[in-house]
Order: structure tokens, then sequence, then C-alpha cells
DNA sequence: CGCCCTATTGAATATAATCAACCGCCGTGG
DNA sequence: CCACGGCGGTTGATTATATTCAATAGGGCG
């Protein structure tokens, strides 16, 4: 099995499909995505170990025509140059748990247009979107469960950029924090206590605030009891108290013309 | 033809096959994604009129497996419920010009989270994404073509999330009349004259900011001789200025912990 | 002509950014 | 072993940007 170390800083060779491993989709979470259809040993694809900080591609990479299924630790996803060329320090623009999926933005693209970064020592699957991949059925993934993932990827940046409008920072926490526990719940993992694996610069980033202001609104969180943290740890998470702060009052934006304005 | 008139308050009958079109795809401005290889008659879509304040479909109304290709006039975009259900007044997340295309997050779904109004009379064409259609070769869409499609739009909402985390107000409005000339300049029209089809309250709704604030933004680009700006027409927009606003200084959120921060 | 809705302008306020200092952890190395 | 330095994180004081509230102006349409 492939493995990319932090040091590593020239993109890691293509991935040749013949060193697929063949066990690898008995095992794969993404099971319920995947037709089933073909021989164990021909939907199997090349999984990769990933180091702590170091990345799976880079913005500018040629796109090696696959998209990966994260089977365990994390990643950030990070903008190289937000806006114009000036820009000097990357954005994160995503985080991603198992049993999520990386790369899907890339498809039918040349070069990649962010960078995945391992938070932890990770690992995932290469599932390869090439043509011939889909007409000889050597493939995990179906093209439905493609449209799928990549429509509610659609979804879930456009809830982003809907939270990122109308909030104040706590509620973009309190959102943040709301979607991690979701997602652990969804995964059969505790909804109330969870580790963060990213830093608070990150979670700035994301959240699109400073890191000065995330710090207070922890501590602002704590005293209300929102939640506990101990550096990285979250427990008694408050989901129904998040949920009102979220959901509760006053956007910061203005309302558009309802349905009958222009 | 259809016709979605602003009062017809419940949402349009499905709409039949048998309906289609037979020489709308030979006039398609979306040609070069299509096909071409089905007959002219098989591969049409239903064209739908849709007068100005209408809605082509709304969030919650059962979708009908199929996205729309826009032909003529304008949309806007609208989440019904933010985040919570208390959320009043719905918020704009885009907008869409020909030759774009409409409920490419629907894929897969059984309702629409978002509501598509025209801005103004319009005219949409219908393209199937149901698995007969694909098989039957009836479609004027391949599903490569469907994929690209895809992938582009979740960049373009990376973008969108991008800017709204680390620009001011300015560089947001900035930022939406270079995205709206640039799409004119692509599809033949002047860079530097266009109309704006939408309110000032649903740009400040895009925006993430008031309605007030875009007002004294735009006195402030027409003093700095950024743009011309009469009710909604736009001329002599200094594309160069505003790249160098957009892509200028100060991100206002933090940066990251970089690749070797985790 | 006059109404209604959109857009604009103004003054006061609030939220989060900025600048700066400090703490605590951890790995390095004397 | 402990001192050092770097980094991530926290706290504080000040400032800036955009919101809020309020009032006014302008245009389209009946």
């Amino acid at each position: 099995m492939e493995t990319i170390s932090p040091q590593a800083s020239v993109p890691h060779p293509p991935i040749r499909p013949s060193e697929a491993n063949a066990n690898a989709c008995a095992r794969c979470i993404h099971l319920s995505l995947c037709q089933g259809t073909a021989a164990p040993g021909q939907t199997a694809g090349q999984r990769i170990r990933v180091e702590r900080h170091a990345s799976l591609y880079r913005a500018g990479d040629t796109v090696g025509k696959r998209i990966y299924s994260i089977r365990s630790g994390s990643f950030k996803l990070l903008r190289a140059a937000p806006h114009g060329a000036t820009q000097t320090t990357p954005q994160v623009i995503g985080f991603a748990l198992p049993p999520e999926f990386l790369a899907l933005n890339a498809l039918g693209e040349a070069q990649h247009a962010c960078s995945a970064v391992a938070l932890e020592d990770s690992e995932v699957c290469c599932i390869s979107w090439d043509r011939q991949a889909f007409k000889g059925r050597r493939q995990a993934l179906t093209r439905p469960g493609l449209h799928l993932l990549l429509a509610r990827e659609i979804r879930r940046e456009q809830h982003i950029a809907a939270m990122l409008r109308n909030t104040h920072a706590d509620q973009r926490l309190a959102d943040m924090l709301l979607a991690l526990s979701a997602h652990h719940a969804a995964n059969g993992y505790s909804a109330t206590r969870f580790r963060l694996p990213m830093s608070r610069c990150d979670i700035a980033s994301y959240l699109g605030v400073t890191a000065e202001c995330v710090s207070r609104l922890i501590v602002q969180f704590k005293r209300r009891e929102l939640f506990q943290l101990r550096l990285r740890d979250v427990s008694q998470l408050d989901v129904e108290a998040l949920r009102r702060m979220v959901a509760g009052q006053a956007p910061a934006a203005a309302a558009p013309a309802a349905e009958t304005g222009n």
C-alpha cells in the first residue's frame, strides 16, 4: 500500500490500476453505494495511507481521474489562493471524515482546485471515474451513486454559504459543532462526545472569523454550559441548545424581496 | 408549451415526456454538452415559459427527475429556511442566467431544497436525468456531461463560500459584478455594460449584507468610477480595478495553520 | 395624480477585527 | 536535567466595518 508522508513535497505518482488491493471493497464502508455485482477482485480500489500533515493532493496537481473515499482519519480542504494571486495564506474550505469522499469537485477537471491535507494519520480508498472503469464494471461506484454524491456535495456547499451569509460567529460555531455531532451520530458514534481533529486556526478559517474570536466563543460556550472542551475533546454537547442558537433569531443579512419582489 | 404564472401557487403538474418539442434541441444553447447522435425528435426536451416572479419550482416540491437549462431570462435561487424553521424570510443563494442549469442540486433527491424564481419572463428547457432516459439515448445530456456540470457547480459554490468567508462587503460586490461580467463576456456579450436583473435586496441577501450597505457601496463605487449604474443598468465597468479590489489585500478571516499545522 | 414599493441617506450602535501581550505545551538541545 | 524556542491557544484594549433604526427620495403603475 502506498504511503504519503508530510516530507513528500512532490505529488505522489499516479496509481496503476493493476496495484489494486483485492480485498479492499469487502471491508469498504461505502459498500451501500456500490454495485456489489462485480467480482470482489475487480471492484477493489487502491488504498493509500496519508500521514498526518501530508497532502493527498494539492491545488494544481494533475487530477488522477479518481475520487477518494476516506476509510479512517480526517482531512482539511484548503483553497490555495481564494481569489487573487496575491493571497498568501490558504483558506480552509471544509473538513472531511469517514465515510465521506474527497476530490468530488475535480471531476472532469485537469487540475485540482484545492488541497486535501490529513489532520491525522489517515487512510483512503481510490475509486476511478474513468470512462472505461464505468464501462467495464471494474468499478465500485455506480453512475447514479456518483450523481447522488455530487448533488449532495452541492447542497452541502450551499448550506455552508447560507450559514456564512446570515449568521453571527456564535451561530457559525454552533452549526459546525452540530454538523460534526450529526455526522458522528449518523455513523454510530456519540452525538455529544467526540474529538475535534482540527486546530483552532482551522476552525476559525473555516468559519470565516479570526482565531481570537473562536477562542472567545469557546469560553462563552463553556460558561453557558453548551459543551465541555478540553484541548480538542468535546463532551456534554447540548445539541438542543445549539440548535436553538442556530435556528434561533436574527439573520445578519437583509431579507430578499420575497416572492413578489424582483 | 407550458407556462407558469406568478399566480399559480400550486406546483405545476409533472411534464409528460411525450409532450416534447421536436425542434427544441436544434436551437439549444447547450448543444455542445449534448450527445448529438440521437435523432432530433428524440433528444428534445419540453420547454417551459416562466413569467416574471413565478417559480419554476419551490423548496419542498417533488422533484421531477429533470434539470432545467435556461434558454432566456434569469432566475434567483431561494433557500426557504436557512437553518431553523423559525427563519421568516427566504435567502437568495444564487442567480442563474443562460446558458446555465437549474435544479442540479436536486439530483437523486425527493424534494427540492430551494426555489427558483424568475426575475423576468424566462424560458427553460427540461432535461431528464431519469435512468431510462440515459439508457434509451432519448436524452440530450450525456452522463459525463452531467458529471462536469455537477462538479463545476460544486466549485462554484466553494468559490462563493470562500468569498463570504474572507472578504469585506465591497469586495463581495466587486466579485459579483466580475462574475456577471465574465459570464456575459463568455457568451458573446459586453463585459463592461449589462443589466442587473435582480433587486438591491436580492443582491444584499446574496452577498450576505444589508440592502443599506449595498446602496452605500454603489454610491462609493460610482464615486470611485468603478462603474456607472442607472437603476439596473451597469456601464463602463472597470474590470481591472474590480479585480484588484477583490484580489487586493486583507482577508477578514484568520489564516489557517498552513501545511505544517494541524 | 397619487399610491406603493424600491432605493437611498443619515445617525447611533454592535459585532468582530486588529494589535499586542501572555500562557502553556512540547520538542530540541545544551 | 533544565533552559530555550516555537507554536498553538488565550486574554485584553482599541478600532473599524457593517448593522440597526429611522426618515426621505424616486419610479412605476394603477
